[in-house]
DNA sequence: GGATTTTACTTGACTAGTCAATCATTGTCG
DNA sequence: CGACAATGATTGACTAGTCAAGTAAAATCC
């Protein structure tokens, strides 16, 4: 991984050298692949937030809550069952649901016969709104396949699952 | 993109439908390739933070700015320029150098010819920092290539290339 | 059955990212 | 030259991530 920044770029299928103002070359090719992982996934998240941002008030990871409690249906999920199941780890958690909460999209309630939990639910407001953004969501989650074929896809998968297994 | 997250894996290369709590299948491969992405820079990052702060009490981002002035020389860079070599955007970065003034590790001065401008400079202590830590982070920048063949990496930024170009 | 441990959150103190607004200094143009 | 626009940097108000510490309610163990 190294640093350095993009600002714009000329050819069809920009390369990662060209997004970044670089002056030497890479130490390997192992490096450029890392800063291209991390450029692509800042990218998509980038592109996500905005589209997200455009047609309603809500981020991310408040989207990735909503989709979550969504998938639990109507009996809601335990607040640290609400974190395993996404990308970060556990206290941040808290904080995020207050603000759905106080957005209207998510109701809390303490369980009666384990008072440590608290039950959280996604709101019909929410449900509404996920249903609006849905199509949304599915035209960027296909975005690589108009780009790779299925092959090609595959092929990222599995490059990538061993990436990540190497930095586990 | 889709929600979920990991927790533990048993198979020697954890696929992406393993490290999350996933109910349904994906909608499509592409989803999958972008939940693998998202979910493997982010292994990525989460490594790199814990080995610096490990050995130093020092952020990626704080890395990355000593670098970036590491490579400019003596002559140090103005605010903006530093920010334009990096993933993120402007304002960020002023609160960012204040932290790594406040720690010794870079000088500030308001140019004379452009009383705009504030020059920044690493310190002789963040090059001594730098120098430390460049073995460890040359170590985990050529992780990819011990998993992966030179063809496979190469193929690796091609690929992320082009879903890249698919989100501009 | 009362102390101890574990579980499920919660809070506080940071670092960092975003956007909008602001400020001083320069540049430009009529 | 003087109004006005552009540039470089900074600030304020949020959202969000991390770690360490704390609280309250189970669960467990002599």
């Amino acid at each position: 991984m190294s640093p350095r920044k993009s600002k714009t770029a000329a050819s069809p299928v920009p390369r990662v050298a060209d997004e970044i103002q670089q002056t030497r070359p890479f130490r390997s090719s192992a490096q450029e692949a890392l800063l291209a992982l991390i450029l692509t996934s800042d990218r998509v998240l980038a592109r996500t937030a905005t589209e997200l941002a455009r047609v309603a008030d809500i981020t991310p990871q408040q989207y990735n809550v909503l989709r979550i409690l969504r998938g639990a249906g109507p009996e809601g999920l335990p607040t640290l069952a609400i974190a395993d199941r996404m990308i970060e780890r556990t206290p941040g958690i808290t904080r995020l649901l207050d603000r759905l909460e106080r957005k209207g999209w998510i109701e809390r309630e303490r369980l009666a016969d384990d008072r440590r939990q608290v039950l959280c639910r996604a709101t019909k407001t929410a449900l509404k709104l996920l249903a609006k953004l849905d199509p949304l969501m599915d035209e960027l989650d296909d975005l690589p396949g108009r780009e790779l074929n299925g092959a090609e896809t595959k092929q990222l998968i599995a490059l990538l699952d061993r990436v990540r297994a190497a930095f586990a």
